[in-house]
RNA sequence: GUCCCCGUCGUCUAGAGGCCCAGGACAUCGCCCUUUCACGGCGGUAACACGGGUUCGAAUCCCGUCGGGGACGCCA
């Protein structure tokens, strides 16, 4: 049997990285076993859900890479295969129309938890042959009253669920809308689902699923219910933490391999490794390794994870993400050999391509700033003394590259006695502005002869 | 309130009765490497929620307590 998983957010809000693990396990587990994976969109409540929820939705699988096998669905396309399904409940007796209004399901609502009961349907309209007039109604399942449900869940184990503590749901509003429950039914079934792998959120509407499907005389899928993500204080996930949407972590300059692979490991290990790529992820993934506990959010493990697969990533493949960040800071270059030698020097310093691109700033403008602390520290007290020395030195380099420069740089030290340091950085806060950069020689290979002397130049000229 | 789920270092986890006075990773602290900052290396601090059982032996099995979360909607 093939395997055929699916992600089904529903586009009422932003797609966080709750939803992302769902879908990251879902889409593993489709690749894992060389299944389908399907993304529907659950878009039946008309008045919640955006076009722009929809975009941020495919946008963040796109930047993700979880490639859909099918869809994007939509649920709103597909009111007319609900209507039709409903009719053949209400015609074999599985569904009945119910004429409560609003106000008596409350009231009911309000006298069972004053009694101190689980608040739900009494099922009065369970046996009523003859409509109420003046009262739209709505379409109930008529859940079964005895035995009990058991959910084989991949991670939870079996989990039991007693019909007596199940009452009849809508699935159809006095509108005549399917609701959430009934769609996902008729969905799963239609679309082939094998494995079901949601939220641990969703575990007790699984009992009421189970019954439907079974009532339309189909098979349940198998359930997997990962269990949530909390933010870092170990409380809900809110919009203080990382319930952004995940857009948001391309712009901080994360890649997508490196958030992938914090959320694969968050509720799930594989031995001692920490680093995976897309495609170890897909070997050695199993949703039955999955933890039952729901986990906090860790951006400082994150920020590792992410500088962890900058360093390990080809140089090439970073370029086109360093460049937007400099984009973002107002700067440009189309200097291929540049940005790969940058990127070479600065990955092992920044935990981020937007932290790079920051630190990188002296390599792309001209109008460098120096740091008043730095010179301070560095440029004052015969500093700007040496400095003319290291200037002197350089300028007979013919060959302008790092090991030559080092030579030079050595030498001038050993003749004077004093420390590489010492020599080093009034020479970096000239070319660079900053007290931090990579390598002295490299750096100043990267910037070039021209654009080096005159940067020491100008400092001593000040 | 009722039902369901969950509970190992600050955090993510390993652990499926003896290999565990509990291992790895992030963070943190110290040392080393070093031209700055990093990267890297070495080492330290740090956990089985609690109470009862079962067993020769329990982080692991059972029961209870406490704590956290979810569901209970003409939301998804």
């Amino acid at each position: 049997m093939t395997v055929v998983t699916r992600f089904a957010p529903s586009p009422t809000g932003l797609l966080h990285v709750g939803g992302v693990r769902t879908a990251l396990y879902s889409w593993l587990y489709a690749r894992r076993s060389g299944g389908r994976f399907v993304l529907r969109v659950e878009d039946t409540d008309q008045e919640r859900s955006t076009d722009e929820a929809v975009r941020v939705i495919l946008d963040g699988m796109a930047w993700l890479g979880l490639d859909a096998d099918e869809g994007p669905y939509y649920q709103s396309q597909r009111f007319d295969r609900y209507r039709a399904v409903i009719g053949e409940m209400l015609a074999a007796g599985n569904a009945y129309h119910c004429y409560c209004t609003k106000e008596e399901l409350d009231a009911m609502r309000e006298e069972q938890l004053a009694r101190k009961e689980k608040p739900r349907y009494t099922g009065r309209c369970r046996e009523r042959q003859d409509p109420r007039p003046g009262v739209a109604p709505v379409v109930r399942f008529r859940n079964p009253l005895e035995g009990a449900v058991v959910v084989e869940d991949l991670i939870h184990g079996p989990v039991t669920f007693q019909n007596s503590e199940l009452d009849d749901l809508i699935i159809a509003r006095s509108d005549g809308t399917p609701t959430y429950n009934f769609c996902v039914v008729v969905d799963d079934r239609d679309m082939g689902i094998t494995h079901v792998i949601r939220g641990d959120d969703h575990l007790n509407n699984t009992p009421r699923q189970m019954n439907m499907l079974r009532a339309l005389g189909a098979m349940p899928p198998v359930y997997a219910h990962v269990p949530m993500i909390l933010g870092p204080d170990g409380a809900k996930l809110s919009k203080r933490h990382g319930a952004v949407s995940v857009l948001q972590y391309e712009e901080e300059g994360y890649l997508p391999d490196a958030l992938l692979n914090y959320l694969v490991r968050l509720g799930w290990s594989h031995g001692d490794q920490e680093v995976f790529t897309r495609e170890e992820m897909i070997a050695a993934f199993d949703i039955r390794d999955v933890n039952r506990a729901a986990s906090a959010f860790n951006p400082e493990k994150l920020l590792w994870l992410n500088q962890q697969h900058m360093m390990r990533s080809p140089v090439s493949a970073l370029v086109p993400h360093l460049k937007a960040q400099l984009h973002r800071l107002g700067l440009r270059c189309d200097d291929r050999r540049l940005l790969e030698g940058v990127i070479l020097a600065q990955r092992e310093r920044a935990k981020t391509l937007k932290e790079m691109a920051q630190n990188s700033r002296f390599f792309f403008t001209e109008s460098i700033e120096i740091d008043p602390k730095a010179a301070a520290k560095h440029l004052a007290g015969g500093g700007l003394e040496m400095l003319a020395r290291v200037r002197d030195g350089l300028a007979t380099l013919s060959a302008w590259d790092a090991p030559a420069i080092h030579r030079v740089l050595n030498d001038l030290a050993n003749d004077l006695g004093v420390g590489l340091g010492k020599v080093a950085q009034p020479l970096r806060v000239a070319v660079t502005g900053t007290a931090v950069s990579p390598p002295i020689d490299l750096t100043l290979e990267l910037l070039g002869r021209e654009r080096s002397l005159a940067r020491i130049e100008a400092v001593i000229a000040r």
